[in-house]
DNA sequence: TTCAAAATCACCCGAAAGTGTGAGGGTCAG
DNA sequence: CTGACCCTCACACTTTCGGGTGATTTTGAA
């Protein structure tokens, strides 16, 4: 893809160059300069310059060559209360409701006062909670608890 | 930000060119080229080919410059990142890997270890984190990452 | 070279989380 | 009635977290 605008520049660029030195070839009659070394000189410059102009516009553009494209991922939607994984670790009602407010981030203490329940009792659940869950402890558990699908 | 190594390129190519012209002229009398109009026709030529020169590089990597990089395969195993949300929230790298582990549900210490740092360096990552996420707990932590898209 | 951000680590302290044990009351099947 | 479960709570204890302050080193950009 940029192999063929490459080969298209480096002719343009060959024709140029000829170019050039035939108009060279005219100015050094032009001017009467004979001398037979003018030509290469002249060419020798014309190559070193245009070498000092590509390494200066590659350094002057070097930090634009950092563009990136990504890909977002699409999960699989499967929540709705697993009944199955439920059953299977034997978590109760109240355990659930327990887990789910921690899945949101909550502290003992708040899941507590939102359930008017003590803090004790909360973590009690939570004891309870953990072995059913076979973890120890709440990010594990929430973890846990998404991957089995019982809470989204 | 880029205007002081841009002026110091300027610097050299300006300093390249006297020198050239030094040159030049030594090679003028060296040469037995007396011709008034030669230093002058030999500077347009040198600026005729920097520019040529520019231009060429210029052409060459514009392509390099629409480089694109991307395909990440997903799967319903974690691994994604999302550039922008990490650029908001201003999390550096070493912060995302110590996010990333404690959304696995691991501890400071079991991230210390396997990061090979102490636990203090941890908490100050996760302090920095829970500001720049602007949440309190771990626990929100991780269910504000993902919303953002920063972990699966 | 110089400057700012990132990364590293150390203490200290209070709050939260987690663990173990025990216990009282409710429901429901056997 | 009794045993099995669930829900509730308490208390003590250890561990982990989270927050504050300050410091050094590394690193990358200006």
């Amino acid at each position: 893809m940029t192999s063929v605008s490459k080969y298209r520049h480096f002719l343009t660029y060959g024709l140029s160059m000829a170019l050039f030195l035939i108009v060279l070839r005219w100015l050094e009659l032009r001017f009467l300069i004979i001398h037979n070394a003018f030509a290469i000189y002249a060419g020798g410059l014309a190559l070193l310059f245009t070498g000092l102009g590509i390494w200066l516009a590659l350094k002057l553009t070097k930090p634009k060559t950092v563009i990136v494209e990504k890909a977002v991922l699409v999960d699989s939607a499967h929540f709705l209360a697993n009944e199955e994984a439920l059953k299977e670790t034997g978590i109760s009602q109240r355990e659930l409701e327990v887990l789910q407010l921690m899945t949101t981030g909550k502290s003992n203490q708040e899941i507590a006062d939102q359930l008017f329940v003590s803090l004790n009792t909360v973590k009690t659940h939570l004891k309870n909670l953990f072995e059913k869950l076979d973890v120890g402890r709440r990010t594990q558990a929430v973890g846990k608890a998404r991957k089995l699908g019982i809470v989204a």
